[in-house]
DNA sequence: ATCTTAGTTGTATGAATATTGAACTAATGG
DNA sequence: CCATTAGTTCAATATTCATACAACTAAGAT
């Protein structure tokens, strides 16, 4: 069992546990349909989430290599981190159309 | 929001839970890569988990909608259940070779 | 019939996750 | 300087999930 893979499995899971949860697939699905960036407290009105929880979904998203963060006076924009998801999951955002 | 989303996206949270864990990208993995059934048993020489774990893991699997079972004699041989795997994950397969 | 083999199910336990609310930091605007 | 806005962090709680072990069912084998 060679360790390459075994790496490689680890960030799989990763990933799947990100998105294993009804609030971040639609953070993810909002950002690929809306193509724009997205701040935390947008989410709230997405779905029915308090800002703490929203920051901690984002973070969960970004901690698997997700989304990616740019950062502009007190306000976070995410966007997808398409090379993650071409990577690991081909073919994934256009299921969501 | 739709009522059709909502159900999609029950059942994208619950084929990511379901690939959020290494025994069970270790058991789709050895399913596509082997391109032969798989037993219940035989997860026991490829990770090592006892019996019951391993059919608590093929159980997730198999409510997911990622694995189909066939049985004979005391035997249940597995299979990817690749129609599901092309709905929501068309190429993610093919990112483990 | 008895023994063995393959798998399931129940219960218990510990670990990981999700959610909340309050306190906090950092940037902005008056 | 003070108030506001956006987000983070912490502690507490609730829920879910993974694992183990024992008891069980079902199908064969002798």
């Amino acid at each position: 069992m060679n360790i390459e893979l075994m790496e490689a499995n680890e960030q799989r899971v990763k990933i799947f546990k990100a998105l294993a949860d009804p609030t971040r697939i639609e953070i993810v699905r909002t950002l690929f349909l809306a193509k724009k960036e997205l701040a935390c407290g947008e989410v709230g009105g997405i779905c029915a989430v308090s800002k703490s929880n929203a920051s901690y979904h984002f973070r969960t998203l970004r901690e698997a290599g997700l989304i990616k963060v740019r950062k502009h006076a007190q306000t976070k924009y995410t966007t997808l981190d398409e090379a993650t998801l071409r990577k690991y999951l081909p073919g994934f955002l256009e299921t969501l159309l």
